[in-house]
DNA sequence: ATGGTCGATGGTCGA
């Protein structure tokens, strides 16, 4: 079995105590971080290391900030997406053992008439290109983010209460269709088809014990790999107790030898 | 009830 996760974890120096007890806890082979909001320098690679894990990290301090953490190895990493505009640290991926991983943050959108929003469109549109590239390369692609993007209305808590909003529009649903349509698949949806489970919960106004929440944290492998899969979960427990990330890890499970 | 909470900051902004 190897298990992979991703985990918007809303800085990492002040999440690195819970992020290192998680890892002794879940025991994850391969981990996709994003918000990790440190420079290079400041990457704690050597607390990593200390827990069994190699790691790569593309920071950009302040904000963003995106690393894959592996038990199996970490080759070829890459910084970065073809064309992808903005010049921001949103995306790495480095080949770990049988999977090659990508990390991704897509930008927010903020608003459906901001720059922010088309930002994001246009990020999307260099990440489909990227997934298309190494498609044709790799049997076994795994990207596992923050998307920011609630999929379809089981996603979201309200509907009603994200109308006009971004995070549930056309375009951006769309965009994630197109590379469903790749040949990607929703690990977590092809094991969970009920609605109300959720990756992120607001920390303003008690959201989480309201069960007012979106799940827009995904795990999205090709059809290898979801071939290969054999359970998948949204570890809401991690955004319990003190200190929490305002997102929960998701893991899946892979039946590879 | 028009705010609420975090984390980057050291002004407020972004989520």
């Amino acid at each position: 079995m190897l298990t992979v996760a991703t985990w918007n974890v809303n800085s990492l120096k002040a999440r690195l105590d819970r992020v290192l007890s998680w890892l002794e806890r879940a025991a994850p082979d391969v981990v996709c971080l994003q918000e990790t909001k440190l420079t290079e320098a400041a990457f704690p690679a050597a607390a990593f290391a200390a827990a069994g894990y190699e790691s790569v990290h593309f920071g950009q301090g302040q904000w963003n900030g995106v690393a894959i953490l592996s038990k199996v190895g970490i080759v070829e990493p890459v910084r970065g997406l073809e064309d992808e505009p903005g010049g921001e640290a949103r995306a790495v991926g480095a080949t770990c053992g049988p999977l090659r991983v990508y990390s991704l943050y897509i930008p927010n959108g903020r608003s459906l008439d901001s720059d922010h929003y088309r930002y994001k469109l246009e990020w999307l549109g260099a990440l489909a290109g990227t997934v298309r590239k190494e498609l044709a390369n790799q049997e076994r692609l795994v990207l596992g983010g923050d998307f920011n993007i609630a999929f379809d209305d089981r996603d979201v808590w309200s509907p009603a209460a994200f109308e006009g909003a971004t995070h549930v529009s056309l375009p951006e649903r769309e965009a994630l269709a197109g590379i469903y349509q790749l040949g990607m698949v929703d690990l977590f949806r092809a094991q969970h088809q009920e609605d109300g489970l959720f990756s992120w919960w607001d920390y303003r106004g008690g959201s989480f014990h309201k069960r007012q929440g979106m799940r827009i944290d995904l795990l999205i492998g090709s059809h290898a790999v979801a071939n290969e899969l054999s359970w998948a979960v949204i570890d809401r427990n991690e955004r319990k107790g003190p200190g929490p990330s305002d997102h929960a890890p998701v893991l899946a499970g892979l039946e590879i030898e």
